[in-house]
RNA sequence: CGGGGUGUAGCGCAGUCGGCUAGCGCGCUGCGUUUGGGACGCAGAGGUCGGCGGUUCGAGUCCGCCCACCCCGACCA
């Protein structure tokens, strides 16, 4: 095993399978294209569930757990859906040593169950609107993986809404794009930029999807939460009609939206450098962990003491205490940076001695990003430093996008800013042709439409027609 | 599924013209010395050389078939 990871100028994509794998967020599994999260990469997860399982409380949702399997003729009553979704069902013919009468598909998304489920549970609008999330794995077959960003079995939240009318349906799906981008922002620290899909990205069977779109360190785009408006598809072909106060039997309005294991890859590929993660204080398993140093025994007693006593300052964060014997002080500090942990304290024998100790941002590395405090009022300074070290990589990752999105007027700059600069943004007037024609030419894809209502009118960049809307175009993963 | 590549210790690799006991680095175990930016010494453990078949006195090495994985392209949260 190489000492140093490759440096992401080198070989992007290499850097993050090695420090994927390095940090133990996640290793291959038997079988190819799944992944075992480990422990540490968990922990992340867990962290991730409860940040966005708060806001979806808070917000009038509640959750519950369907079931894995599917029976198949479910996924065809949705014509777009089986469309989308035949190409990669992972399905189960056999039972209990038999043949089964109908073969059952292992989940890739739950609207058929649910749904089914929807009418039989809604009668009257007194019912509506249902909002429930569950947190559930699923299986798509995917032909080409990558540990977190694609995998044929990942971890995800679907939500799955039901309401009497459209605007209400409209409502929620914009309700929770917003909750994604905000949870992105501010417990991810990853600026994101929400708005509509063009109607060749969008998810099969929606009427509309929104996505929160992320630049990666790379400058690729990587989709990293969506909410789709279903209209009444799902409600037709699922058969969820309620009674209205005119005791009209109606169809209802439904919403799904989705944040999967995947957002850990945008975290990574966010905010990681060459030394490993850059975890935000918000969401990392261990916010700051603490390197004891001495030489001698009796230096070993009186350094561990003042472990002890600033561990019990700092009893409301998530602090990890480096006991590992036999291993120098050096190699620890670049394990835990390889491990994105924020904020690193040293206390050693001087630092007894002078009632201090040394902190180190992972944030900025070296020299600049240390510096030494008493020991006193760690308890607020601590937090207080987490909290800086958050809102900068917020403001370094936007100062990152912002100087990687490129206003063009024409396709020869286009293909060069895809090329090699980062995003386009232009004006853009609908084509789903010249969209598909610009994919297979320059592999960039329409990212999502500027949500901006007050933009105006201009030229599309590509056929020169009159327009009054706005895209980003990417590179993506 | 097309194009390229790789399978030798947990990981990364070397192994010449077929040759006798299969090696190196990292990691791992034990003991000792170390410890403020990836410590060192000594002693150890660890291998059906991806699988099957063939050629040969002799195969990690040559031949055939198969398998797996990785990278690049067509689908996707």
């Amino acid at each position: 095993m190489e000492k140093k990871l490759p440096t992401r100028q080198e070989n992007f994509s290499e850097w993050y399978n090695q420090l994927v794998l390095r940090a133990e967020l996640a290793d291959y599994a038997p079988v190819r294209g799944c992944m075992v999260v480990r422990p540490y990469g968990w922990a992340l997860w867990e962290n991730i569930q409860k940040a966005l399982d708060d806001r979806f409380k808070a917000t009038g949702h509640v959750n519950a757990a369907f079931p894995l399997l599917i029976p198949q003729s479910f996924m065809t009553k949705e014509k777009e859906h089986v469309e989308g979704f035949s190409p990669e069902l992972a399905v189960v013919t056999h039972g209990g040593g038999e043949k089964l009468e109908e073969p059952l598909v292992v989940r890739p998304t739950s609207e058929t169950i649910i749904g089914t489920m929807y009418a039989k549970w809604i009668q009257s609008y007194r019912d509506l609107p249902v909002l429930i999330n569950q947190w559930a794995n699923v299986v798509r077959w995917e032909m080409r993986t990558k540990l977190f960003l694609r995998t044929l079995e990942f971890y995800w939240q679907e939500g799955h809404t039901a309401h009497a009318t459209e605007q209400e349906a409209l409502e929620e799906t914009e309700r929770m794009l917003q909750v994604y981008a905000d949870f992105a922002r501010t417990e991810g620290a990853v600026p994101v930029i929400p708005g509509r899909k063009s109607e060749s990205e969008k998810f099969a069977g929606a009427v509309n999807t929104y996505s929160i779109e992320a630049m990666m360190g790379d400058t690729k785009a990587l989709q990293s939460g969506t909410s789709h408006f279903l209209g009444q598809n799902f409600a037709k072909a699922f058969d969820i009609k309620f009674l209205d106060e005119g005791n009209q039997l109606q169809y209802c309005w439904t919403t799904s939206w989705g944040v999967s294991t995947r957002f850990i890859g945008a975290i990574i590929m966010t905010h990681g450098d060459d030394q490993g993660l850059v975890l935000p204080p918000r969401l990392a398993p261990i916010q700051v962990v603490i390197v004891p140093i001495y030489r001698k025994n009796e230096e070993k007693s009186a350094v561990m003491e003042a472990v002890s006593a600033v561990q019990a300052q700092l009893k409301d964060l998530r602090v990890k205490v480096d006991e590992r014997e036999g291993l120098t002080p050096g190699f620890k500090f670049n394990d835990w940076e390889l491990k994105g942990v924020p904020l690193r304290i040293e206390i050693g024998p001087k630092d007894v001695q002078n009632g201090t100790v040394a902190l180190s941002r992972r944030d900025i590395p070296g020299r600049d990003g240390k510096s030494f405090l008493p020991m006193a009022g760690l308890d607020s300074a601590v937090p207080a430093l987490l909290q800086t070290i958050q809102d900068n990589l917020l403001a370094k990752a936007t100062a990152f996008r912002d100087s990687h999105i490129f206003e063009v007027t024409d396709y020869e700059s286009f293909k060069q800013v895809v090329a090699e600069q980062g995003w386009a943004y232009a004006w853009w007037s609908d084509d789903r042709e010249n969209e598909a024609r610009i994919k297979e030419e320059t592999k960039a894809t329409l990212r999502i439409y500027a949500s901006d209502p007050n933009l105006g009118e201009g030229v599309c960049f590509y056929s020169g027609r009159k327009t009054n809307q706005k895209a980003y175009f990417a590179r993506s993963y």
